[in-house]
DNA sequence: CAGTGGTCTAGACCACTGG
DNA sequence: CAGTGGTCTAGACCACTGG
């Protein structure tokens, strides 16, 4: 705070200064933070703009406040679970000592003509392929083939997958900003019952997965699990 | 507003009557609404009190503000299309001309132990039970089987389903606040298979569905699509 | 120009909590 | 009791919009 922020509102100036403590870790969960008359002092401001910046982040849940007691650095979020179909992406890593992968494919290869428009690339234009399966105590529960837009993670093929997951990676270089599922039952052909080890061919469950990066694809990807994989959803309105 | 609320701040109260004044319609979307300075005139509160009330409903969404301008009557928000899965609840509707359906069981029950505690009933409790299925230009697209907590839609028995979906009457007495939902592929009994009209027994998609109003348990459902049935999810982060 | 929302002040009274 | 957050007032100055 020693050099000033003219154009910020002072009690966006506190709100950020109150952000930095809790980030920083000065001030930790469950802590009490000055009151708004201590701010008030501190800023040199009102007690209704100390209060502003205080009652925002309450807003956001940053703070927990309590009439006659205090404001005291709350619980961090549960990342507001909106919608857990995403874990089934994000569960899988590899510092999970239960997780292990099989790379089947891992290839450089051209746009066919429906992918290539997907992806905003022209027919026969070079993108990468890949398939993947995906084990939870050595029993697989996701195929996974993936096509990935090489202008955005050029580099794809040449990771080592059995450090980081082909998501995680492509979540490294190009953090999703939007993804869309289509969710269907579908029954396997034999190639995927076979990768997944399934004794029969039972009903599997399919997610098609597109993802954006600003207003590029990344990739589109087929995903298909065993039919007893529960895959939640959760919504909060 | 004839009969104050003492026990509500004003702004709380302010907030009621703006609410109030949207949604019988007497303030349409994208009118303006009266300034801070008129608002404070009308109810006889300081402008600080009187912008309280008209932030917090900008705040939500409800109002949209220009400086200058003035204050305006919001598009209603599209739900944060956060998860569409939702929609295929929504889409049901008898104002859509392609939509029918036809109720096999309407009735009054008794909770089975497991269904009591995820609704907050004891065993033996009275509860809603119905089944429906769902056709789209006369093609079966959803079994609908749902358990309901009389409490909450004492009235869920005597609606006239012809007009309004289940589902909608339940959002309607008590709008969800929170809906939870599994996906899973699954074969079809024959009860299921016959009721959608299906030629062979193919993988459906089951979806189990639970919503919540507040802290209590409107219902749970279990509905099967066809297996050619798409669910799409879009996530935006 | 008069009117709007955005920011801010220096006070006030209240119900509540802990010691 | 002194301190906390919750509500509220009657002013103020500002940048901005339209006519």
């Amino acid at each position: 705070m020693s050099q000033a922020i003219y154009s910020l509102p002072r009690y966006a100036q506190i709100k950020t200064y109150i952000r930095n403590q809790i980030e920083s870790g000065q001030w930790k969960v469950g802590e009490r933070i000055p009151s708004e008359n201590q701010l008030s002092v501190d800023f040199v401001v009102s007690r209704m703009t100390a209060r502003r910046a205080v009652q925002e982040l309450a807003d956001e849940n940053l703070l927990q406040r309590a009439p006659g007691l205090g404001t005291f650095v709350a619980e961090p979020q549960i990342a507001t679970p909106v919608l857990e179909i995403t874990d089934f992406t994000q569960q899988f890593s590899h510092s999970n000592p239960e997780y292990s992968n099989r790379i089947l494919v891992l290839e450089e290869s051209t746009a066919e003509k429906n992918i290539a428009a997907v992806l905003g690339l022209n027919q026969g234009d070079q993108l990468f392929h890949s398939v993947v399966v995906h084990y939870r105590d050595s029993a697989a529960v996701q195929w996974e083939e993936c096509y990935v837009n090489p202008q955005i993670a050029a580099a794809y093929l040449k990771q080592n997958y059995s450090k980081v997951t082909p998501q995680a990676y492509l979540n490294w270089v190009a953090p999703a900003t939007r993804v869309e599922h289509q969710v269907q039952a579908v029954m396997p052909n034999a190639e995927i019952t076979g990768a997944l080890g399934l004794q029969t061919i039972s009903s599997c469950l399919k997610v098609s997965r597109r993802s954006w990066s600003g207003d590029k694809v990344v990739s589109i990807s087929k995903l298909i699990h065993p039919g007893s994989y529960s895959l939640g959803a959760e919504l909060i309105i």
